[in-house]
DNA sequence: TATAAACACGAAAACGTTTGCGTAACATAT
DNA sequence: ATATGTTACGCAAACGTTTTCGTGTTTATA
C-alpha cells in the first residue's frame, strides 16, 4: 500500500512548518492566503485526509461505538444492529460489532480489545455461557472505571449500567390472553432453559396470563427446548402425543414454525385444532402456511434506543442514573390464531 | 469515566523512566528482576493495558477490517459478516460493520471514514444506487493507492482488486435445468432490474440452461422486479393471468416465497400445476408449505474467503495477482420442485 | 521617528507506545 | 592497575495530529 500523504510531507513539499500546514488547511487568518491557497490546492491534489488515529490518540476520542453480540445470523440481533448503526452514523459514529458466539472465552476477549481505547462505549447482549456460568466480572470491572455500557436483551438486573428490554413479560401476557380470548383451553409453552431471562419472562407473562384468567397451570404443558439437542425432536414430544394441547405459545420465531410443520405433519389444522403463536422478529412467520401469528419484538428501534442511552452517556448529556428502557412488543394476529366463527 | 492507567503514571509511581516501565512489562532482561516484579504487580493491580490508538499509530497497523454492506437485515449478508468475523478473529483482526443502506453517498462517507487510517483494508458489496449509477471513483481512488480491497457478491469486473462471487451463472442453470428435468415446459424468470449484477447472472443461467436444451426463450415470462414497487403486486401480474408458467425461477428467496404465497391463493397446486425454486441464504424456504426448493449460497464460505483475501493482501503472504473465487452454489431439492411420479 | 498594532509563521508539548542507543556503576579478568 | 564486560537503567525519536504561545517582520499611528 503506498503511503498516505501526511502534514509533515507537505510542510517539506513548501518548506514551512507543520504546525503551517495544519493552521492553512484549517482556513486559520493566521496564515496568509497566498500560502494557503497553495497548500490547500497540494493537499486536494493528493488527497489528504487527516489520520484517524492520530486524532483519535490526541483528542482521547474514537468516536466508534463497540458492539458485541452473541451471534448476528439471527434476524433480531440484525434488526439491533441496524437500528444501533444509524442512530450512530446519525450522531457522528461508527459501530465496530464483534461475535461472542455465545461463549464466555470470546465475550471476554472481546471486552479486552474493545475496551483497549478502540472504543467510547459498549453496547452488549449479554452470551449464553455467561449468563449460565453467571460471570460477570468482566463486566463489573467495566462499571467500576465508569465506562459506557449499555447491555440489550439478554441483561443482568444485578449490573449497574443502562439497559434496554422489551417487556417480555407483557409480550407473553398479550399472547397467551389472545389465545384465550379465542378460546383455547390446554395452552403449552415452548420456551427456553431458565438461565436465558427471555425464555424466563415470557414464561411468567404466560403463566401470569393463566392465572389472570383463572387457568389452572399445567406443568405438563411446559416445555424447556435444550439448545444443544435436535430442535424438532423435542418439539414433536409436545404436539405427536395421544392428547395435544389446543394451543401453543413459542417463545422464539423458530420454535413456533417447527410447531408449526409438526402440527400439520400430525394432520393437525391450525389454527382449528391447534393455535399457535410465536415472538418473532425475522420474516419465517409470514410465509409459513397458514402465516403465523405472532409478537412482534421491534429490534430496531431496541437498537437505537441503546446507541441513544450509550451516546448520551459518553457525552455526559441525559440523566445521569442509569436508565432501563422497556419497550413494548406488539401483537400480530395472523391466521394461525384467527377463527372465522 | 475514568481515566485508564498509563506507562507514564506508573513510571512517576515508581520515579523510574517510561521506558523502563514498558521494558519491565515486557519481561525485558534489561530490567533488574525485582524492579519487574514490583512494576508487574503494581501495572496488574491497576489493570494495565496497553493503549491500542497509541500502539496502531505507532505500528501503522490497526488490526482491523472495514466491511462496507447494503444492508445487514439481510440473512444473506449476516452470513457473509459471520464468515468474515470468525476468520479475522482467528487470524488476530477486527471487524469494523458500516451500512451503506443501497446509497451511494453513505457509501462514499463510509469509505471515507474508513481509509483514514482507521483499518488495515477493506471488503465491500456494492450499493444498489451506485452500481445504477456506474460511480466508481472511489473504489478507483483506494486501488490507485494500492489501498487493500476485496469486493464481494456485488462486484465491478472493471475494478481492478481481489473478488469473490459465487457462480450465479452456473447455479441458475443448475436450478432452470432441474425445472426442465423435472417436465417443466413454461418457466419464468422472476430477476431483479439489470443494474444488479447477481440478477443479469442469473438471468443469464437461465437463458443458457433454455438453450442448452433447446428450448425457446420466451421474453413475456421474464420479469425484472422494481424494488422500489410493491412485490406482491409485482408478481401477481406473473401468475394470476389465464395462462401461468408451469414453473418459477426465483432469483431471491422473498420473490420465491411471494410467488409461492399467490401461487397458492390463485389455487394453483405446488409443484403439480407450477413448480417453484429460488435462491436463498435464509430460513424462509424451509418453513413454508411446501417446502422451497432452492439454490443456496454459502455466504458463511464468502465471507471468509473474503477475509482470507484480504488479510493475504495486506500481509503480502499470497499472490500478487488480484485472485477471483468463484464459490459454486448447491442445489436443495425439496417438495417445491419434487414430483412423485 | 518612535511605538504600537497587525501579520505570518515556528517551536514545542501533548496523546501513549516501543525501541535502539548511550552510559553510569560495578564486577571480573589479565 | 588497566582493560573489558555486565547490569540496569534513561534518553530521545518516531507514529500524525492540534493548539498555545512566542517572535520576527511589516504596516499604521501619533
Amino acid at each position: 500500500m503506498k503511503q498516505r500523504i501526511t502534514l509533515k510531507k507537505i510542510a517539506k513539499e513548501f518548506g514551512v512548518s507543520i504546525s503551517t500546514v495544519s493552521k492553512a488547511l484549517k482556513d486559520s487568518h493566521e496564515i496568509s492566503e497566498e500560502t494557503r491557497g497553495r497548500i490547500k490546492a497540494f493537499a486536494d491534489f493528493y488527497n489528504y485526509k487527516p489520520n484517524s488515529l492520530a486524532l483519535q490518540l490526541r483528542s482521547q476520542k474514537t468516536k466508534v461505538i463497540g458492539v458485541i453480540i452473541p451471534e448476528i445470523v439471527h434476524h433480531f440481533f440484525s434488526t439491533v444492529i441496524d437500528g444501533i448503526e444509524r442512530y450512530a452514523i446519525e450522531k457522528g459514529y461508527n459501530v465496530m460489532v464483534c461475535l461472542s458466539n455465545e461463549s464466555y472465552e470470546k465475550e471476554v476477549s472481546n471486552f479486552n480489545l474493545l475496551t483497549n481505547g478502540s472504543v467510547d462505549g459498549l453496547i452488549v447482549s449479554i452470551a449464553r455461557e455467561t449468563q449460565e456460568n453467571q460471570q460477570f466480572k468482566h463486566y463489573e470491572g467495566l462499571i467500576k472505571d465508569d465506562f459506557p455500557l449499555v447491555l440489550f436483551d439478554r441483561i443482568n438486573d444485578d449490573l449497574n449500567c443502562d439497559k434496554v428490554i422489551i417487556d417480555d413479560i407483557g409480550g407473553a401476557y398479550k399472547a397467551t390472553n389472545h389465545l384465550i380470548e379465542i378460546g383455547s383451553k390446554r395452552i403449552a409453552l415452548l420456551t427456553t432453559q431458565d438461565f436465558i431471562t427471555v425464555g424466563s419472562l415470557r414464561k411468567e407473562g404466560y403463566l401470569y396470563a393463566l392465572k389472570s384468567n383463572g387457568i389452572e397451570v399445567d406443568e405438563s404443558l411446559i416445555y424447556k427446548i435444550d439448545d444443544n439437542q435436535n430442535l424438532y425432536d423435542q418439539i414433536e414430544k409436545v404436539i405427536n402425543v395421544p392428547n395435544p394441547p389446543d394451543a401453543i405459545l413459542a417463545v422464539n420465531e423458530i420454535y413456533a414454525a417447527n410447531a408449526l410443520i409438526c402440527a400439520k405433519e400430525r394432520g393437525l389444522v391450525i389454527p382449528t385444532d391447534i393455535a399457535i403463536i410465536g415472538f418473532t422478529s425475522g420474516l419465517i412467520s409470514e410465509f409459513t402456511s397458514p402465516p403465523l401469528s405472532c409478537i412482534v419484538q421491534h429490534g430496531y428501534l431496541m437498537g437505537q434506543q441503546a446507541a441513544e442511552l450509550l451516546i448520551n452517556r459518553i457525552e455526559h448529556t441525559g440523566p445521569k442514573e442509569f436508565q432501563k428502557e422497556v419497550i413494548s412488543p406488539n401483537l400480530k394476529i395472523r391466521k394461525s390464531t384467527l377463527l372465522d366463527h
